[in-house]
DNA sequence: CACCATGTTCCTTG
DNA sequence: CCAAGGAACATGGT
């Protein structure tokens, strides 16, 4: 579930959950997800550790614990990669086929699934040393964006994927984010003009808190226990018919009239990901 | 069987 | 040294 929309509402719904509560007991099914951390490493950090808070940065979580002995406090690292998810669920519910990694908290078990093992859940917060500013940040100005692209020859929807520019941004808002501001995706980013850079800004920040918007609107089933899954990122939103077809705009809609101009929508693949737009409507020029 | 998938990192190439 | 491109990671859906 992975971008910072998805990431921002999880947060938002596991904070009130997990802050107070204490860790009695590490489970680790997958230690990969743990990387570089180790399982030993990992059980002597978290046991007995108490939640104190619960922040996002980019795509990771951050898990603020305080040690059972003194006052001193540690970060535990989360990123959900393409397909983790994070949950609270009863001591003896059923095991998710790939759960990687199981806190006891008391009547409740919070569980890090990944089918891929992709995520992470580690004690390194060295990633997030690479992060760009937060779109939503003081430091995400005109001034910086506009330095930041005029030094990249990449396509702008590739440019837009590297965390280190903006923190937060992935396949899916990237194209969403670009036919908001009617750019086209494989403009070379030092070639977007001043305009055009504060029009993507301002659709980055549209684009991702019209999503954080939706996401907290929507009944979301966190642990995905049924088929409908609840999560509402792209193709597992399960809820109201409709609804999530009209959520997005051109992301993975190749063929489809587009919303604005009624022309095709196109897919084509850049630095080897599917990127969504409309050929008229995104002609690289002014809009 | 083929191809696709929300992400990041490492390796190679130029 | 840097930028860019591709493969790898691992599993599942269509």
């Amino acid at each position: 579930m992975p971008e910072l929309p998805e990431v921002e509402v999880l947060v938002r719904h596991l904070a009130p959950m997990l802050e107070g509560k204490t860790i009695r007991g590490v489970q680790v099914r997958r230690e990969r997800v743990l990387r570089p951390t180790t399982e030993a490493g990992l059980k002597r950090e978290l046991r007995g550790a108490k939640f104190v808070g619960v922040i996002r940065r980019g795509k990771f979580l951050l898990f603020t614990l305080r040690r059972s002995t003194g006052r001193s406090t540690f970060t535990l690292l989360g990123h959900l990669g393409m397909t983790g998810r994070m949950f609270l669920q009863p001591v003896n519910a059923p095991v998710a086929k790939h759960a990687a990694v199981f806190l006891a908290l008391g009547k409740l078990d919070f569980v890090f699934e990944d089918t891929r093992y992709f995520g992470r859940f580690t004690l390194d917060t060295g990633p997030i040393k690479l992060l760009g500013p937060e779109p939503f940040g003081d430091e995400f100005t005109p001034g910086y964006f506009a330095e930041a692209l005029r030094r990249s020859a990449q396509p702008i929807k590739v440019k837009l994927l590297d965390q280190s520019l903006v923190a937060g941004v992935g396949n899916i808002y990237a194209s969403e984010a670009l036919f908001d501001a009617r750019i086209s995706p494989r403009i070379s980013a030092r070639r977007l003009t001043r305009e055009q850079i504060e029009r993507l800004r301002r659709s980055i920040r549209n684009v991702l808190s019209a999503a954080i918007v939706f996401g907290s609107t929507v009944p979301l089933d966190w642990s995905g226990a049924s088929r409908g899954d609840g999560l509402f990122y792209y193709g597992q939103y399960g809820g109201v018919p409709g609804v999530y077809e009209e959520r997005l705009q051109v992301y993975d809609r190749a063929g489809h009239p587009c919303p604005r101009c009624g022309a095709s929508i196109k897919r084509i693949v850049q630095a080897a990901r599917s990127t969504f737009f409309c050929p008229r409507c995104q002609c690289g020029g002014s809009g």
